[in-house]
RNA sequence: GGGGGUAUAGCCUAUCGGUUAGGCGCUUGUCUGUAAAACAAGUUUAGAAUGGUUCGACUCCAUUUGCCCCUA
């Protein structure tokens, strides 16, 4: 079975995770979208060596901090992640925050083969000429596109280049279902009030273990412009160079509590065809289960 | 003690003698190759207090209070 657990940031998902892989002989997979860098230790709240070693941790730590990493290569090594487990007789505890990848790993999700294409005349546009230019191309896709949302509108007009087919009929291509039958789905649930105060504490604690120099020796060995660089805890400290150490932490608390509002509007709305349930805790999930399992 | 400046929403910053202030925050939402990203919608009827000038004052004047600067 494949068991998902998904909730805010700092919600104690991955501690959740290996109390319930020991449970139920699984191994964990991640879907966070951070924690699949080397070296960014300190500020993605990685699960720790002890945590390793309790229980496997797969596709955690294993991607260079300047490597080009998305969504496509996510689906790809969490796919066979999971059919490799799977053929163990092992069960998959799917954990992290990034919903776009959960969704990718569970989902039908379909990406046509990327090529290399000429985006120039498109990227000299202003907004409104590009959603026009979209409009053209594939009508659908522009009328759920805003106008200034120009990273969607090029990559919308990137997927036709790139395959003749475009966003929309890809998508009419696929069901929009789970792609496995034995999957449970969690959620867990944190009263916003006490998650704001968790996160606050967290970070204090990262900025105190030394996240603002791991963030500049980063920069130093592989340059700012590094997607995984983007990440909070990171961002902060590299765009302000000048800031006193306890205004980059108030800046990255900030960010944090507005990263895990997100993540809970995601949660609420993205994940369609499956039964979500919110549990508290890891006894929660297994009373769920084996509840459903004893039938 | 003397002189000067300042007071605008939870915070920051404009403007103006008569009209919707803006940003941050907060709330809600969109989401298929950067997703800890990108983008959108909504939100508090603010003018330190008192008095005056005026048809009309957040804006001009006076006083008081708080804060900041200079000075013996």
């Amino acid at each position: 079975m494949i068991i998902v657990i998904t909730g805010p940031t700092c919600s104690s998902k991955s501690k959740i995770a290996i109390d319930i892989a020991k449970r139920y002989n699984g191994e964990i997979v991640n879907a966070d979208a951070f924690q699949i860098y080397k070296e960014l230790d300190i500020g993605t709240a990685k699960p720790s060596s002890y945590d390793y070693r309790i229980v496997p941790h797969h596709l955690y730590d294993f991607v260079l901090p300047n490597a080009k990493y998305s969504i496509f290569n996510y689906q790809n090594d969490a796919r066979i992640c999971i059919s490799s487990l799977i053929k163990k007789k092992k069960n998959v505890i799917l954990v992290g925050g990034s919903g776009l990848y959960i969704k990718a790993a569970i989902y039908d999700f379909k990406f046509n083969k990327k090529k290399p294409v000429d985006l120039k005349e498109f990227e000299k546009m202003d907004n409104q000429s590009l959603h026009d230019a979209l409009k053209k191309i594939d009508q659908e896709t522009a009328n759920k596109t805003h106008v200034n949302n120009r990273r969607r509108l090029l990559r919308a007009i990137a997927i036709f280049l790139e395959n003749n087919e475009t966003k929309s009929e890809l998508e009419k291509k696929q069901k929009h279902e789970v792609i496995y039958k034995d999957i449970y789905f969690f959620v867990v649930k944190i009263n916003r009030n006490e998650l704001y105060k968790k996160i606050k504490e967290r970070a204090k604690k990262m900025v105190d273990k030394g996240l603002v120099q791991e963030a500049r020796m980063l920069v130093k060995k592989y340059g700012k412009d590094n997607n995984s660089l983007k990440a909070i805890g990171y961002r902060e400290v590299i765009e302000n160079p000048n800031l006193a150490d306890d205004k980059v932490l108030e800046l990255i608390q900030k960010n944090t509590c507005h990263y895990a509002k997100k993540q809970l509007v995601f949660i609420r709305h993205q994940y369609k065809n499956v039964d979500i349930n919110f549990v508290r805790d890891a006894q929660e999930i297994i009373d769920f289960i084996d509840k459903h399992e004893s039938f």
